[in-house]
DNA sequence: CATTACACTTGATAAATATCAAGTTCAATA
DNA sequence: TATTGAACTTGATATTTATCAAGTGTAATG
């Protein structure tokens, strides 16, 4: 494991307040692995084994049924993914793949379940981080049973503007292909209802969104907390 | 708090392996309440100061948003529900209301909070309880974002039979119109739904359910553990 | 027993969303 | 630079789902 990866590591809210010789113990066991673009991780039903964290590059999680596939979320540097599999010792509800090169650690689930026997402020953090994730998932099923794909879209480019900080240009994180599977929609759909944003003063050129007037915008989405909220922490699995 | 209720909470997977001195301590704090049919017992947005436990009757979960709404769960007993608001002292995300008369014990989230600092087999048995409920929703998700409301109706049936034991024929434990918005489409669209659903063996007359041929239902339902399995545990919230 | 209320159903229609079939753009690469 | 492939867009059409407007049935209530 590289030297500079661990003080990333250890600042995460999940490792924080984890006792040194707790924390130094878990990352014995853990390794770095480095991937190409475009890898499957993991596939949805297999055994839980290792608790992932994204370094450099991002991860896409999705799941599949029947011949169809959805985007779920999208995991960046530094989070985790797949902790309550984890804790659980159940199967990987999702799949996993690199969408660009990328850089991970991997924790024996068998060796974060020991860390949280042991270590209280861990235990802490990990209920902090899964009651984090289940608000999360909650959120994104409200907002596919209440809104339709259009206002899910307005919501969307908002919350976007807010985390770069309310700039009225920014660039779009995510393929639109992929935008629309997380959105519950067709990629043909997608472009559509950015057409029938025009008039609520959105622009999308390629992947730079500008949105000129935010609160005409949010006329149409009506952001909520309870829905379009970021609570505290930031990871979205 | 009537003597009779303690027990059915003690054998609670959240509780069981709680220590006795803790166990009571976080009894004492609480408080039982009798409540009639159609209560709104909490509101989406408020802070979350109990954690709620039905012991008689059942609570609907749902949500609004801009004057639509959605029923996200229905919680029986003995089961909890808004443990991840309790533990993030966070908002609601969800509204509840009692379907029934019901009988609720209430507990401060501040003394679960306190319980689980002091009790470790506590604190774990949170984190099952909250990755059970994070896996639940999850899949929720997926049986949204992956499936038709025809499949989503015929896998929910399925399911149902699962839980009788499989018998042929079963009452529906639900009102129609809110399972209807459970499944996440209209009552008009559950009526001609489950009158798709004749050709694959299933009558349903008033709330007597008939699946006379499950494989049948299955060739079309295509159930997978990986949606509508009960993982082990069985709180849907 | 009649009445009322309400859930449920049904049919007709409308709206939302998906699919199919071309195009277009754009970036990677030969 | 030309070529290729993939993402994206657009238009036409089909499917799914919702809405609206009557109905019917049923169970509680006067």
């Amino acid at each position: 494991m590289r030297e500079t990866d661990i003080p990333l590591v250890k600042d995460l809210p999940l490792f924080k307040d984890m006792q040194d010789t707790h924390f130094d113990a878990l990352m014995r066991g853990g390794y770095v692995q480095n991937f190409p673009p475009h890898v499957e991780l993991i596939t949805e039903g297999d055994p839980a084994d290792f608790l992932h964290i994204v370094t450099e590059g991002s991860v896409e999680l999705f799941a599949g049924w029947n011949g169809r596939e959805t985007t779920m979320a999208t995991v960046e540097p530094h989070a985790t993914f797949i902790l309550a599999a984890s804790v659980k010792d159940a199967p990987y509800l999702m799949s996993a793949r690199t969408l660009e090169k990328s850089r991970l650690i991997l924790l024996p689930s068998a060796d974060v379940r020991t860390a949280f026997e042991r270590d209280s402020a861990f235990a802490r953090a990990v209920v902090t981080e899964l009651a984090q994730c289940y608000r999360s998932v909650v959120k994104n099923t409200k907002g596919l049973k209440l809104r339709s794909s259009i206002e899910r879209l307005a919501n969307y480019l908002l919350r976007c503007q807010e985390r770069t900080g309310g700039a009225k240009s920014f660039e779009l994180q995510i393929e639109k292909r992929r935008l629309a599977s997380y959105l519950g929609m067709t990629p043909e759909n997608l472009s559509r209802a950015i057409k029938s944003l025009q008039p609520y003063s959105v622009r999308i050129d390629g992947t730079q969104v500008t949105i000129s007037d935010p609160d005409d915008l949010a006329s149409l989405a009506k952001p909520s907390p309870l829905i379009d909220g970021r609570d505290a922490d930031s990871t979205s699995a």
